[in-house]
DNA sequence: TAGATTGTTAATCGATTAACAATC
DNA sequence: TAGATTGTTAATCGATTAACAATC
């Protein structure tokens, strides 16, 4: 990989997407595909496209386009996904169980290495053949398998806590679904946080300022 | 509400976290602050904070600051929080379970009205007190009940088909969860793509390229 | 009145788009 | 060789930040 170095959020946050359609175009035996056609089927510019890959290589051939199973696997490659980087689950609640069972981490560059909770209902239960742990139980399993991510289901109140204590154990990146921002106190820690009720909130906003649009124009 | 029209989405995409921000300074019983204050609570500049709000009226008061409770309340009035639009989830798999325990929809504009599944081991039996109905009744539900909001907890697979279908019912907004991106072949449709694998792919991209950089400088 | 902080305009910065030469 | 499409530079557009006058 030639280039690199300073990526914006704005460009890494598209590659997941050109991923996720190029395996999409392999599985259906789409061998070559140009800017152009990608970008119809994404609704983006063929420009923007190049400009993007370009920030990591030149994947494509003048006169020719993109082999869609070779660009496919380097975004794979640049994503970091060959990595099985070990996670770990707090909270097995609803959305800690959807999660767990409803991902598939090994695909996304993660490997479910252990699940933690503090209810005695749930300690001991099985999800996804790996056994819900008592959080008292964090401490010893962390220095031992040593997990470089955590996702966080737990409720808003825990969540300060909580991070302090994976942070003390090594934990440099969390997966954070709390209606809570993770603070960034250490300059090396990585968040990326999934705030479900601000994006159902965005909707709302979009639905509510169309039907007033229209109000206007009758 | 004075201004308002265009608005970018960079704008709306603050707000529910401005909102939150300040629900929770009211609890707490704040009752002041400034942009100066606010902005070093999120990460934000100040001046994009006043930006921000200045859209959409003059909520402050020079030499003073902001209301937290009259701000917050603002901003619920400008995402349209108050309307409670009607909203049906479809597919009750693990993540839609999770979704329609783990959201608290009242307060994010929505009404859960509806939730419909097509396995027989799910129909019948109930989540958050609303009974799990068969995909077979969509219609009639529809005909009567005019959901505004689909949520679609279904597989990729099956998402082209039922977002056609739900249009035809009417439904011109989907919170999308599969793993696909519902298509916008009409203008009025409103989408808002939740795609859970991309933000995982971009925690791993960020935890692969700090290893990166960390080898590099040693 | 003096101090503080907003609302708003102007300057900067970054991201997207357009254009085109390079080249397969 | 002619046609197509990339890689890359330059132009545009939009979003963020800075500055400051208005005013509480």
């Amino acid at each position: 990989m030639p280039k690199r170095e300073n990526i914006s959020m704005s460009v890494i946050r598209r590659l997941p997407r050109y991923h996720r359609f190029l395996s999409h175009l392999r599985e259906k035996g789409v061998t070559r595909i140009s800017s152009t056609e990608l970008s119809a089927k994404l609704g983006l510019t063929a420009s923007q496209i190049r400009q993007d890959l370009n920030c990591f290589g030149g994947f494509g051939q003048q006169g020719y386009g993109y082999i869609v199973d070779q660009l496919c696997d380097e975004i794979g490659i640049i994503l970091g996904l060959q990595n099985q980087y070990k996670a770990i689950l707090i909270g097995a609640g609803n959305l800690g169980q959807a999660i767990a069972s409803h991902m598939n981490f090994p695909e996304d560059g993660f490997r479910l290495v252990g699940i933690f909770d503090s209810s005695p209902f749930k300690i001991g239960n099985r999800l996804n053949g790996i056994e819900i742990l008592d959080m008292e139980r964090l401490e010893p399993f962390c220095e031992r398998e040593k997990p470089a991510m955590a996702v966080l289901c737990v409720p808003r109140e825990a969540v300060s806590e909580l991070s302090d204590r994976l942070y003390a154990l090594g934990v440099r990146s969390f997966w954070n679904f709390s209606h809570y921002d993770v603070a960034v106190k250490h300059t090396d820690v990585i968040v990326e946080n999934v705030h479900l009720n601000d994006s159902l909130m965005t909707l709302c906003y979009q639905i509510h300022n169309a039907s007033q649009q229209a109000e206007k124009e009758s």
